[in-house]
DNA sequence: GCGACAG
DNA sequence: ATCTTGTCGC
């Protein structure tokens, strides 16, 4: 996959002001709304909790049963020393149909709100090592769920022009619209609405969902939700229907979690 | 000055 | 993100 928007790739040595700047523009362009044509149920993964499988070369469409289901991938970043690998999966239903990684030198620093000019640069590198076009992208990481509305997801799907989900484990801004601090039912999902940190929306938007994915038995033991929103192309109600269907039997969306490890295994052979 | 802050 | 042992549970 390529670049479409080259004035978007995020350029690590801008100062402070030039990436709020550039984030501002990526949040006039990216489009919170379904531009896809992805049906959730068409990637939903059900049936028994088990691990993704690693395609074979000579499957051939007559005993693939996913040949017609939408691509569907995930991309992760790991760390080692001082550079950045970050690792893209590609599925087909429960499927891994490529993989693809690219490993890159860390220019700057973790900001909160600036994370995409840490990490954007190596995750654009990974997509380029990428043959197939998947119809949907998850990130790890905010997307609408930001200050100015343009996290790492929003980030990644404008500059690809790919529709992409952000999939972030804490929140960064907005305020949920009733406590995240118990326990969530599986299937729960709390909104977020933008406050007087989001800078870029009016107040009380709705800007991305808490989704539990997964939660325990015990009564006293709870599994914190998810945080997801819209990266690029995506509702943010479908974000959360796209969450909750490729999930697993784990916390984590298949392709998010698949990618997880595909890092953590060329952490060791990097 | 103090608190908050994706990965 | 990363540094890390034991431990609870299916």
């Amino acid at each position: 996959m390529d670049v479409v928007r080259p004035e978007f790739v995020p350029d690590p040595s801008l100062s402070t002001a030039e990436m709020e700047a550039l984030q501002r523009d990526i949040a006039d362009v990216a489009v919170f709304d379904d531009d896809h044509g992805v049906d959730p149920a068409a990637v939903a993964i059900d049936g028994p909790v088990g691990q993704s499988t690693l395609g074979e070369a000579g499957d051939g469409a007559a005993d693939e049963p996913d040949a017609d289901r939408p691509l569907v991938a995930g991309v992760d970043q790991a760390f080692v020393g001082d550079r950045a690998v970050s690792a893209v999966v590609v599925l087909r239903g429960r499927t891994v149909v490529e993989r693809a990684f690219a490993v890159e030198p860390t220019e700057i620093p973790y900001v909160p709100g600036l994370l995409s000019f840490r990490e954007g640069g190596a995750i654009l590198s990974a997509f380029a090592e990428l043959d197939a076009d998947p119809d949907l992208v998850f990130v790890d990481g905010s997307g609408r769920i930001h200050y100015r509305e343009a996290g790492l997801a929003t980030h990644v799907g404008v500059t690809l022009d790919v529709p992409t989900v952000g999939v972030a484990k804490n929140l960064l801004c907005g305020t949920p619209r009733e406590s995240l601090d118990r326990k969530l039912p599986e299937g729960t999902r709390v909104p977020i609405d933008a406050d007087g940190d989001v800078e870029t929306a009016e107040r009380g938007t709705c800007i991305g969902y808490a989704v539990q994915t997964r939660q325990y038995e015990s009564e006293t033991q709870y599994v914190n939700p998810l945080l997801v929103s819209p990266g690029h192309r995506v509702g943010t109600e479908t974000a959360a229907d796209l969450v909750l269907a490729t999930a697993a039997g784990y916390k984590l969306p298949e392709p998010t979690r698949v990618a997880d490890s595909y890092a953590d295994e060329l952490k060791s052979e990097v």
